[in-house]
DNA sequence: CCTGGTTTGTTGTATGGATGAACTTATGCG
DNA sequence: CGCATAAGTTCATCCATACAACAAACCAGG
């Protein structure tokens, strides 16, 4: 295995095709092939080239051509094809599993979420739900003949490269899990693993790069669901980490001398005392503000709006922790904004002061680069859609690996 | 400014000019025309002719060729040129000042360290100095007709950009200098500006790539100075977050009351109590062990050597401090390895079992991929190396940015 | 010492993708 | 209706690499 590939003539073509197909994938207007030569400095002739094969690979669509205010012969926008090349995201999670199915434009095609309880559920049995699940969704758009260039699945723990197996998802109480195996689809149909928080990162990346107003594209994205995730993004893109374990942020020691006691874990769930989610997981803010431990956030965040003194307290205690432990992380790796979603989003307005707050203390750059504090953009069950981004993502890069392509 | 550049034809050769030239830096062995062939996937004969425009520009040389114990013709070993290319490497720190000039081989050409107290000290006045003593080891080179390709200068604290300014170094006591300013140099000669510990870390990673016995090459290396810098090293490839500002590991909280309290801030150099620098500082060591707060780093060793029972106790804590701070920032990045460099380096016989204690128990993934923690190797001041070697790698990468290959 | 085998490095010719200029197509405008 | 304008296409040219044949330099063995 060697580091770099030598380029030949081929390299060029390959990266070209990814070039003028990224441009056409995000451009917030359908551009023309003109528009395309302008923005990435080739000329009209090559883009065209590049464009009828992307058109032929059905990967492209032409639209009728409108008529434009100004002279000259109108253009022929062009769009990511719609419907024709499909990817599907899959999630288990804690209290619900889904599956999206988004096509190339990165619309939503399909979608099913089931709601249910999967603590301590059984791996095989939840997988096969799941597959099912994709497979019905799926269906009727392959009969029509679109193509699924393949799959992915979030799951809230660590998993060992893409191709698992699943180290451990603490609160679905999973283990060493060898999910495709379980699949029993063979390398190529298997679906590629991921964490929760990294996929969701993704779709959050993606739609703040089309509504860039004053979308960061670096930032930390934070993911409240049962345990605290997180992930990085930087320029746009997530970084993985060496093994995919980036952002593991739930685990933080903030209080040195608590992790250090042999105390009995606290509460509920077993964190280790004295960590992240010790003071800013849902359970224990719930627990601090003396809410029933089956509370959902919704309650909490009536509770804090109604001005219950504990709930408000907890919470406060919630976004010091959470500022601190992210003033912590944006030291680390430099970006400019914290993103929050989950969770946490919904209680932001409680959480945004101390955060805040800790943020510009605890950042060292603060003073010169302020870490600005917003709350995600990329709609409900976000990790479904950076699931299936992900495999759409690898299809954008290097469209040449696209069987049409490949000749 | 777009995105990604096109690839046209002249960027095959771009690439390949890079990657063949990389093979010959970075191979342990001089390797022939052939060697470079086989080992790239490039044909000799392209491989020929991307040679020769190399030697031509004096970037690589041919060595005699050496009678093979095997039939055949005997083979032409090539290797970087020494003493042609030349990059210079600075460092002001706080109680020493530097250059060390390297060539493209990685051999130090010329060096000079001298030591002083720069706590408070006059930037202006220091950087003249400074650039007077790397003209004055350059010179005699450049008579020769060596070319010079750049300088950058390795400072303690927060450079925004590398053409700065110098944001603020809290133990030298400068805020907001225009280094480059005050050089008086046009931009071209201007050295690029960078931490300490990201250069240093630079020099390390390099002596790992060329000792691959077990060298992780992703790692995080701690440089205890006067403050504790890190950095983080990803394939071998320095990560500098969005501004140069990763790896600020010094003010990591790992007690949030003690961080929250108002209570005068401790001790001699105004750490934030419960941050890193307040256990594992030098300073903040020393103050615990009882020690003078002059004391140097091999005292303290001496003392904790001895068994002095304050000294031990107080590096068992900084021990502990560093491993739940390295934990903290191993469960983000994801890196395999911890590198303690510096002031750390010397007294890692006595940190090494908290440390690795800390590691083990608050990192995430350990169970599957422990974290292993290795004493730095790039030799003394090892920033000075990083900053030249920071410079070469440029012309490395790129060598068509080259004068002589920009044909 | 010469001949055959072997590996290195070089010298052609062919290939393929991008360029740039000229051309065609399709519109708006006076 | 003719002209200006812009989009998209065609075609000759360029250029870095591949491929194959060749020259160079060594070893071995009779």
């Amino acid at each position: 295995m060697r580091a770099v590939d030598p380029a030949r003539q081929a390299s060029l073509r390959r990266h070209n095709l990814g070039l003028v197909l990224r441009h056409v994938v995000d451009a917030p207007v359908a551009p023309s092939r003109a528009d395309i030569a302008a923005a990435t400095g080739l000329t009209r002739a090559t883009v065209s080239a590049l464009v009828d094969r992307l058109v032929a690979a059905r990967l492209v669509a032409e639209l009728p051509p409108v008529a434009a205010q100004r002279a000259g012969r109108p253009a022929v926008p062009l769009r990511a094809a719609s419907g024709t090349v499909l990817a599907v995201g899959l999630e288990v999670n804690v209290d619900y599993l889904g599956a999206r199915v988004l096509d190339l434009a990165g619309e939503v095609v399909a979608e099913r979420v089931e709601h249910d309880d999967f603590r301590g559920s059984d791996p095989a049995e939840v997988l096969r739900r799941l597959d099912a699940l994709g497979s019905e969704l799926v269906a009727p758009h392959e009969a029509d003949g679109a193509t699924v260039v393949g799959s992915a699945l979030a799951l809230p723990g660590l998993v060992d490269r893409v191709t698992g197996p699943l180290r451990v998802a603490p609160n679905l109480g999973w283990r060493d899990v060898d999910v495709v195996g379980l699949l029993g689809r063979d390398a190529a149909h298997a679906p590629w693993l991921g964490n929760e928080a990294n996929l969701a990162a993704r779709a959050e990346a993606r739609a703040r790069r089309l509504a860039p107003d004053d979308g960061a594209s670096s930032f930390v994205y934070v993911s409240g669901e049962v345990g605290i995730g997180a992930a990085i993004v930087l320029d746009g893109a997530i970084f993985p980490g060496r093994h995919g374990w980036s952002g593991e942020v739930g685990h933080t020691v903030l209080d040195m001398d608590a992790a250090d006691s042999t105390a009995p874990v606290s509460a509920a769930r077993g964190h280790r005392p004295g960590t992240l989610e010790a003071y800013a997981g849902q359970d224990a803010i719930l627990a601090r503000a003396g809410l029933p431990a089956d509370a959902s956030v919704e309650d909490l965040r009536r509770s804090a709006d109604a001005g219950d003194a504990r709930t408000l307290e907890a919470l406060e205690v919630a976004g010091r922790a959470l500022g601190v432990a992210l003033a912590n992380v944006v030291n680390v790796v430099d970006v400019e904004q914290v993103v929050l979603g989950g969770t946490h989003a919904v209680l932001v307005e409680h959480l945004r002061e101390p955060l805040e707050r800790e943020l510009a203390r605890g950042v060292i750059s603060a003073p010169w680069s302020p870490v600005a504090v917003d709350v995600a953009r990329a709609g409900p069950f976000p990790a479904l859609s950076g699931a299936a981004l992900s495999r759409l993502h690898a299809v954008v890069e290097d469209p040449s690996t696209w069987g049409p392509l490949a000749d």
